[in-house]
DNA sequence: CTCATTTGACCCAA
DNA sequence: TTGGGTCAAATGAG
């Protein structure tokens, strides 16, 4: 068939993923000093802010992509052969964890981590971004002052979803929080309006304390929490509502349009909050 | 009572 | 061997 794009052919492309990841890479360096410096401007422009987590955003997801099809086409084939073994730790610990523990309660932490998964990095000054996220776990991190706060999506267990973040206040900037994500959403949450339509009716103080049975509530339990969440939400409020909101959107289309997911999330929207 | 968070224990990967 | 990620009992909040 002829065809008026001229796709690489595929030995290509994989040899030049490397360079395409570097090229990336470097772009996602300076959109992350772009995303400091306006941070730290006194007044920032919103609209500069939201562009910067755009981009940022963007590149984070593409490098992930690139990579975990890296990963993927390496792995896929091991997959197959050992999918016994593997379903174990591809399909998340979760299931085998469940049976684990009818069996033995003791067999804490037995798990098998994802090392495949999806990921990509934020610095930003705002935790929550619109999802519904249930914290799990906190470490203090070698050489950190502040420790890395755990969240999975609060539609793990109703909806399948295995999308994680992590949470880890920045060293030189306590402003600022790394936030990983690991994995996608393949809930309906970040759709449904988990966060954002509340939030443009409620006012900062009440959809704090509305938020905090939907989203991420407590990363900073050892901080000054309620004092910094405050700060944090209530500086973060007009960005959230609509920037964070399209700014995952956006994420949606890139990624997680992949994935055939809405069929078992169905059409209808499946808020708990709302049932 | 239900559900979320805290926190120590446990296991895996480097 | 150790740091990091996860589990799950205990605890707290609504």
């Amino acid at each position: 068939m002829d065809t008026l794009y001229p796709w690489p052919e595929p030995e290509t492309l994989s040899s030049n993923k490397k360079g395409v990841i570097q090229q990336l890479a470097e772009g996602q360096q300076c959109a992350t000093e772009l995303q400091v410096i306006v941070l730290q401007n006194n007044k920032p422009s919103q609209q500069a802010e939201e562009l910067v987590q755009k981009i940022l955003w963007s590149f984070n997801q593409t490098i992930s992509m690139l990579a975990e099809a890296g990963h993927h086409d390496e792995v896929i084939s091991q997959n197959q052969a050992t999918c016994n073994d593997d379903c174990k730790s591809q399909d998340s610990s979760e299931s085998s964890k469940r049976s684990l523990s009818a069996f033995a309660k003791d067999k804490r932490g037995c798990y098998k981590r994802k090392r495949f998964a999806q990921t990509s990095t934020v610095v930003s000054d705002k935790i929550e971004d619109g999802h519904a996220w249930r914290k799990y776990g906190q470490k203090n991190i070698l050489n950190s002052k502040h420790p890395r706060s755990y969240f999975r999506c609060s539609h793990k267990h109703d909806q399948g979803c295995s999308a994680i973040k992590q949470v880890q206040r920045m060293e030189d900037d306590t402003q600022m929080y790394h936030i990983t994500y690991i994995g996608t959403h393949t809930c309906r949450g970040q759709y449904s309006s988990m966060a954002t339509p509340r939030i443009d009716r409620l006012s900062p103080i009440s959809k704090l304390e509305s938020e905090e049975q939907t989203t991420t509530p407590s990363d900073v339990t050892d901080l000054d929490s309620m004092t910094m969440w405050t700060d944090v939400m209530m500086g973060g409020v007009g960005f959230e509502a609509d920037a964070v909101s399209n700014m995952y959107s956006c994420t949606e289309i890139t990624c997680l349009d992949l994935e055939p997911v809405e069929l078992e999330n169905g059409l209808q929207f499946d808020d708990p909050d709302f049932a």
